[in-house]
DNA sequence: AACCCTATCTATAAAGC
DNA sequence: TGCTTTATAGATAGGGT
């Protein structure tokens, strides 16, 4: 059941500055981080690059993009950007380990690729070859 | 005041896929890099979020955005998808040892902190309060 | 049902030819 | 403010927990 009653004022300008509604700012955090996941994604394909996005929600919740995935880039980003010396060992560690983790790591690629999934569907459905 | 000569074929459409042009595609790589990270940047104001990002371009340098600070946010992330069980101990020294460095994180902020500013200057530049 | 999140439509701001 | 594409504010509906 659609109900059009009035046309709206179309797009406003907003100062950059922090949104003070609750619900007008939590809509505007969805659709603002699911468009700058789009251009993440835009940016690798024309690029040919790697980008790792982690986003916190208002609400507390970690949104993530990836591409390929998260996971990989961060390690490589630590890897590249070690801690300081007397806690290399422990960094190490920790590469291994996210080299290594499988069922945690299913869960995440899952999440990403769903991300992934829903952005390449936005992208495919209102767009025709150019 | 600006002339125009002629009305031309208006802002072209790119298709998203791999720019074949190696000078053309760092250009638009620089572009939409600085693009995605004043896009963050709002988001972080407009929404009081913390948001981490990590690029590797196209000669695999590593440009990063981060608001407060990238290794605070992956830190977090690590704490809450924590790897399986059987690594947690190197995971939590590896999130000890992150809290506690010191020299790299300084190298780190300063080169956010000269992102952000960059962001901040574009940002100025070619806004007039409305 | 209070919250959190997502989707859709229109009009328009912003940007790039 | 030519002409066009894109992102998104505003309004609202709906879905999940």
């Amino acid at each position: 059941m659609v109900m059009k009653k009035k046309s709206s004022s179309g797009r406003q300008k907003i100062p950059i500055e922090k949104i003070p509604n609750r619900s007008h700012l939590q809509v505007t955090f969805s659709k603002r981080r699911s468009g700058l996941f789009k251009k993440a994604s835009e940016l690798c394909t024309l690029c040919g690059v790697e980008i790792a996005i982690i986003v916190f929600s208002p609400a507390e919740k970690a949104f993530s993009f990836g591409h390929p995935e998260v996971e990989s880039i961060l390690d490589r980003y630590l890897t590249r950007n070690p801690p300081p010396r007397q806690e290399s060992r422990a960094h190490q560690q920790l590469v291994e380990a996210h080299r290594n983790a499988n069922v945690h790591e299913q869960n995440m690629k899952l999440t990403q690729i769903l991300n992934q999934l829903e952005i390449e569907k936005k992208r495919g459905e209102g767009v025709r070859p150019n």
